[in-house]
DNA sequence: AGACAGACCTGTGAGC
DNA sequence: TGCTCACAGGTCTGTC
């Protein structure tokens, strides 16, 4: 489910519920995430009043009083607000139960998403701290790609992926923005000019943003039982609709994996 | 350093 | 209906 417009929809469809309110207790129903819940995590949590959910990357960041929470949705995650009191699900790994009565549930069923708690600032947690730009921010641009790319023998589709040259661009938008600034994904990095960097730049942000904007149509379920955004195929130009004609040219989408992936390009419009 | 394969785990849909 | 297989939106780790 998630890339990068999920969960900054997800931080603001969560966000109202959250700020503010102390924590009752974090109810661990299976901790065997893609890396174990800490088993004193309740302990450290319980009574601490949470100041703001914040987002770095795909990661959520729950800060309290006491430090802060690093929530990662994997693959399959998802996070809901419960107002009524419903008991969980299958797996519903997750209650971060508040004094408002209310709770945070985390729904995961490939369990690849995971929790994790610092002290410390969470700008120098470990896995925050090799992130590269927000894709939205001024530092993301044409002249950063250019420069950390040359000399690159892998895909510009891997490089774009690579969280150390820009952060939430996973393989769905990856597809999408190659395809919108015309560069083929099996390119190597190193082969692409400055000026379609540019281009691809452009693209990613107007990508990201819109996706975005329309995950934020939905915000206003978030807390009832359906609250699940579900924008995506609608507006994905090329992302899995292999064989389908390219929506510039006409040409039969190609699909071909690229780094373990599924990438999805038309060949005629992207060189 | 950089490139690649494999790992984690479950669900779903296609094809037989 | 029930089996097997391929595939799924992320990211870390190990090896060359």
């Amino acid at each position: 489910m998630p890339e990068l417009p999920e969960v900054e929809t997800t931080r603001r469809g969560i966000a109202p519920f959250l700020t503010g309110e102390t924590i009752r207790v974090l109810d661990v129903r299976e901790a065997r995430l893609r890396w174990p819940v800490d088993p004193g995590l309740n302990a450290r949590l319980r009574g601490t009043r949470i100041e703001a959910v914040d987002r770095r990357a795909k990661y959520l960041i729950v800060r309290t009083t006491r430090g802060s929470l690093l929530w990662h949705l994997g693959m399959s995650g998802s996070l809901r607000i419960i107002t009524d009191g419903r008991a969980p699900d299958r797996h519903d790994h997750l209650d971060l139960v508040l004094d408002s009565g209310h709770c945070l549930r985390f729904n995961d069923p490939r369990r690849f998403g995971f929790l994790l708690w610092t002290e410390a600032p969470v700008a120098e947690h470990p896995r925050l701290v090799t992130l590269g730009p927000e894709p939205l921010s001024d530092t993301f641009n044409g002249d950063r790609l250019y420069r950390r790319s040359r000399g690159r023998r892998a895909s510009v589709k891997a490089f774009l992926m690579d969280a150390a040259t820009v952060v939430g661009v996973g393989n769905i938008y990856a597809s999408e923005a190659l395809f919108e600034a015309g560069i083929h994904p099996r390119r190597p990095a190193g082969r692409v000019g400055r000026a379609r960097y540019e281009a691809l730049v452009v693209a990613v942000k107007r990508i990201l943003a819109a996706a975005i904007e329309q995950g934020g149509t939905t915000l206003r379920d978030f807390s009832d039982s359906e609250g699940r955004p579900g924008y995506f195929s609608q507006s994905l130009a090329v992302y899995g609709h292999e064989g389908e004609p390219c929506p510039a040219c006409g040409a039969p989408v190609g699909r071909e994996v690229i780094g373990q992936r599924s990438t999805f390009f038309c060949p005629r419009c992207q060189i």
